[in-house]
Order: C-alpha cells, then sequence, then structure tokens
DNA sequence: TCTAAATTGATAGTGTCTCTCGTATTAGAG
DNA sequence: CTCTAATACGAGAGACACTATCAATTTAGA
C-alpha cells in the first residue's frame, strides 16, 4: 500500500522516492536498536548516506519519519467503496477491515513498528492529535458524502468526532498493555465501532 | 481556582508560588504581544527576574507554560456532584456547565488567552493529546463510579472516549472559525454534548 | 549538446533543553 | 539565636533539532 505507482516516470523522481525510502528504513531500524530519544538525525542522515541537511528536506521533523500513515488512506478509499444502505458508522468498520486485510506482511510489520512507536514516544504520540484531526476532517468529508449532507455540518462533524474519539480511546494505551500486536489493535478498533453503533450503552 | 490553598504553609512554598505565578504572568504576555515562537525563554525568563534555567526548573517546556489546565478538575468535582440518576453524558454536561459558571473575570481571560493559544500554536496543539488522554482516564474513572462499573470497563473507557471526541469535533478550529469567545466555546460543547446525547442522529 | 531547473552538501547559525557545580537562602534542631 | 542540612538558584557549557544561505552537481527538456 505504500508502493508508488509502478513507474514514477522520470529518473528523478525514482532516486527521490528511493532517498526517501532508504531514510525511513534507516531511522526505524535505529530507533528499535537505539531507541527514538537516543537516535540523533545526524545518525539516521550518515546511515542513509545522506547530509542532515537533506534529512529535513524530505521529513520536516524527526516526529514525521514515524507519522506516515497511508493506512487511512487506504481505510477512506474503501469507504467510498461501501454501499449506500449501510449506516456511517457500519461502512466505515467495514472499510476498516478491508483495509487490514489488503495490507501485506511488510506493511504490517511496518505499521506494527509506527504504531509502538506512536504509543510509546511521547513526542510522536503528541503529534498524533494533529493526525487525529486531519483524520477527522476526511471521515467527516466521507460521511457528508455518504449521506448528502454538507461536510460543515455540525452533526456530521461530531459523528466524525465521536468514531476518532472511540478509536483513540481503544488505541491509546490505558495500562500497561502493551498490545502492539496488529490483529489486536484492529479488533480492539472494531469493538469500539461496534460499541459506538449500538449507541453505547452501558 | 488556580489559587492555592490559601496558606501555603512555609515561606518557602509561598516564594515558589509567587515565582511560578510570574513566569506564567510575564509569559502569557509576551505571546500575546509577540506571538509563541517569536517569544524565547530568555525573554521570559528576563520579564520574571529567573535565570532560563529556573524556568526550566518550574516548567519542563516551554508548552507547559500553557498547558495549564484547572477546568478540567474543576469539571470533574462538578460531575461526581450531579444526581445520580442523570446519565453520564447529562451530568458531564450539568458538570461542564457549573464549571463554567463558576468561573472569575479573571479566569476567563487567562481561559481565553490560554484556549487560543492551545488551538492557535501547533506545537501546543499537539501536546494537548496528552492532556486528552489523561483527561479521558479521569473521565473514564467518574463514570465508573456513577455507574458502579470497573474503570477498566470496555463499554465505560469507550463512552469516555465518545465523549472527549465530540469536544474536540467541537473546540477544534475545522474552518478559519477564530471562535477564541470562551462562552462560544461552552457553547459548541454543550451543543456536541446533547448531540451525543441523543445518540449522534443524522 | 546546451540551458534551466532541481537536488544536494557544507557551513553557520538560533533556540530549546540538560547537566554540573558553586553559592545563597530557608527550615528545623539545639 | 545559631548551626546544620536541605533546597533553590545562577552561571556556564554543551547536545541536538531545525533553519537559512550559497555553491556545486545532476537531471530534464529542447
Amino acid at each position: 500500500m505504500t508502493e508508488v505507482p509502478a513507474r514514477p516516470a522520470g529518473l528523478r523522481e525514482r532516486k527521490k522516492a528511493k532517498t526517501r525510502a532508504a531514510i525511513r528504513e534507516h531511522a526505524l531500524r535505529l530507533f528499535q536498536q537505539q531507541g527514538y530519544a537516543a537516535t540523533t538525525v545526524e545518525q539516521i542522515a550518515d546511515a542513509a548516506e545522506v547530509s542532515p541537511a537533506t534529512f529535513f528536506r524530505y521529513f520536516p521533523t524527526k516526529e514525521d519519519v514515524v507519522l506516515q500513515d497511508d493506512f487511512d488512506i487506504v481505510t477512506l478509499a474503501a469507504l467510498e467503496a461501501q454501499p449506500p444502505e449501510l449506516s456511517p458508522v457500519a461502512a466505515f468498520r467495514a472499510a476498516a477491515m478491508e483495509a487490514f486485510n489488503s495490507m501485506s506482511e511488510d506493511d504490517m510489520a511496518r505499521f506494527a513498528e509506527t504504531t509502538r512507536l506512536t504509543l510509546d514516544v511521547p513526542e510522536i504520540r503528541a503529534r498524533a492529535l494533529e493526525e487525529l484531526r486531519r483524520t477527522t476532517e476526511v471521515i467527516a468529508a466521507a460521511i457528508a458524502r455518504r449521506t448528502g449532507r454538507n461536510a460543515d455540518d455540525f452533526a456530521v462533524r461530531n459523528l466524525a468526532g465521536a468514531i476518532i474519539g472511540v478509536i483513540m480511546s481503544a488505541t491509546m494505551p490505558w495500562q500497561a498493555e502493551f498490545g502492539t500486536d496488529v490483529a489486536e489493535i484492529y479488533h480492539r478498533i472494531d469493538q469500539a465501532l461496534t460499541h459506538l453503533e449500538a449507541g453505547l450503552p452501558l
């Protein structure tokens, strides 16, 4: 799912993609070996054989190396394809399942690692809110499209907020549960959406 | 509501509280005058007449000067006092109203300023997720207490997540709405909770 | 092949935040 | 009131993320 569109046209584009992949790969490896904070940008740049300045040309911050979430893009694409008779939450739940099932082994591994870092490292966990906000907007837009409403509609936005909220509560580490298993994370998200669909009964 | 318990015992404690207040006051003033990023810790320290090192003794990061939210503490206290026959969401809504009404002029002003900064400055907005997570846990605990359930209960946590989610969607800046008015923010939160209470109908 | 644009590295910063150590201030006991 | 043990403070050095500039190299397209 992270793959580039087969033939990225020019040689220049392919080189850029390769550089980007190399930086991310070495960064994730170093994070895993030494920890996030203990790894400097200079080390990553050295390992990827670029200059530190180049690192920042590809990733605006050190955190952004981790915060590449193609998953929501795939989910949103699947959401568009869901039958219109499904309720928004049900459609979203089905789309999330499809997205999970479409992941390759490599995707799973990378997803597991980035998820672990997102939950573990405070700096990255903080940045995740930005992603959540962005994702909320996209979900709201998708719901609006499905229901023929305006994306600015208060009810639509509120529903999108609730969806993100329950996913967040299901994903964030509560106690010391180190559930980094991708399948388990998906299961928790599924449960949360099912519960929301039922009206959040206690 | 930010006031210290009348008599903070020793002279040393009072001095510390005064230093802390001075730092925060000058910091917020400078942020308002020059903007957040344009204000350095050194300037704040100079204005508060302490050394930069001392600044970091009181606030672990520059962002933490803004992220002092006594509001949720007051809300939670009010939540405990709500009659048990109210549903969790209704009780929370009533508690939020009480908390807003109990704020003094100074509290309102400071709350407005910190809210503005929280919404405007990316760095602070990012850090807010940590606060949200913490708040979610506290809300879950309160709901659990009200309903005689366990705080680890999945349904309880999920409901707390939904509450935080709709508040987030109602509070976060969507378009270019600069609604920093405290009363308006409260109104949006109230609307969101009402909508959640009704089952999020479209 | 030639030219313009894009990518890169090198360098020199700025600012947040940490650590250490010597000094000064306070709390509590005698 | 005095002495002593904590505790807060300032000063300085330094690590590291990140920015800006400029020259050199590489590529795209004619």
